[in-house]
DNA sequence: TCCGACCTCGAACTTTCGGATGATGCCGCA
DNA sequence: TGCGGCATCATCCGAAAGTTCGAGGTCGGA
């Protein structure tokens, strides 16, 4: 017997999942979350898989009520359930420790089959989401710097190169610096391609 | 007995909203599509109410199928139920002819309540979302035209005025000519702010 | 200790963008 | 029938944005 810890905000979900569990005589759901602290404080023992939401509507978010659950010894594996499947989303749930990656618009069969691999310990990656992975670690070093990511960050807000350089700080110079090695980085030639790509490798979420 | 038809194109979505109506004795689904091709063609005259995802994965769209749903005489009622509650979404699904609008976060109560609301004929539109309306007939008149979003969708993308114009078929002082009448109506002054307050507003969709 | 990265800034240059103004044609509505 | 909104295009000009080259600083790892 499979016993699962169901962590997602919307109730709606959650009564899908669960009625979809019920229907496998081998998984019993165990208890709910609707939030990430939540899921973290019902991580007990007891509980052998816990479905996490990536996006919860307010504090703690998915990712972190992963490593959280998954620090502790015994811990349950935990499998991410999400909507999207940008790449930082993808990198950061298995970089917390989550045994799998599914798509919520993934067919059922696929989802419980990850439940019970997930519970014998091994690891189940969506097949599109496995080869996404491969390909990230394959991808030539394009990682953004903390300072490059900010004024990235400011550029998807609209701003223009004088109004970043006040608000950082910083002449107008060193702003068209940070913005060259973006567009390096990122292998565009303006600032809307930027945050487009930025947008694209889900390396800007907001909105 | 109010028949129900559910159109998402996620099956634990379909599942969560079919184990919730499942409690309620007056309430009964006749049906479940995946797409809004499948939406439309299974509104048949024996179903009450549509529940119908804004967004779908690939094909028709929810306010399109929505809007084809509610042309037929004697048409069920439509009840839009998605992630979202951006002012375009819901400016959209309203004119499409949703009798209501439902935020999938919403508890399971409220979803019911607006169900039976709008089997009796009346509006059933989440208090959020109707201070929102309202907000929005009052607001100055912003609304970007047809060519004009499109136009804003390709800058979102990241082109440039020459490549835009090339993907459209226009002269750059066309393209030049739409983006002013964008920036006035979005009241910024660069292609990069108008993206971010396109963003905002819900203008824009995607990634 | 040296190398590499990141952050900072300047100056000069080219390209693109944005603002202003004006013009034509189409279509719907009063 | 005339008015207004929309779409199309042109020209000119100043202001941003982007490119290139160079240079000084910190900091952590080999």
């Amino acid at each position: 017997m499979i016993r699962l810890l169901i962590a997602d905000d919307h109730p709606v979900v959650r009564a899908g999942l669960r009625a979809l569990f019920a229907t496998e005589p081998d998984l019993l759901v165990v208890g709910e979350a609707a939030s990430g602290e939540e899921a973290v404080a019902r991580s007990y023992a007891g509980v052998d898989i816990v479905l996490m939401d990536l996006q919860f509507g307010n504090g703690m978010q998915g990712w972190d009520a992963t490593r959280r659950i998954r620090e502790r010894p015994g811990a349950p594996h935990v499998l991410v359930l999400t909507n999207y499947d940008t790449d930082a989303d993808i990198l950061g749930a298995v970089e917390a420790g989550a045994a799998g990656y599914l798509l919520k618009d993934a067919p059922p069969e696929e989802l419980i089959a990850a439940v019970r691999a997930a519970a014998r310990g091994e690891s189940a990656l969506a097949p599109t989401v496995a080869g996404r992975l491969e390909a990230r670690q394959n991808a030539p070093d394009d990682a953004l710097s903390a300072r490059e990511a900010e004024v990235l960050t400011l550029v998807a807000d609209g701003m223009s190169n004088r109004e970043i350089a006040r608000s950082l700080f910083l002449s107008e110079a060193t702003v068209k610096s940070h913005l060259v090695h973006i567009f390096t980085k990122l292998q565009v030639s303006s600032r809307t391609a930027a945050v487009a790509s930025a947008r694209e490798r889900g390396a800007i979420r907001s909105v």
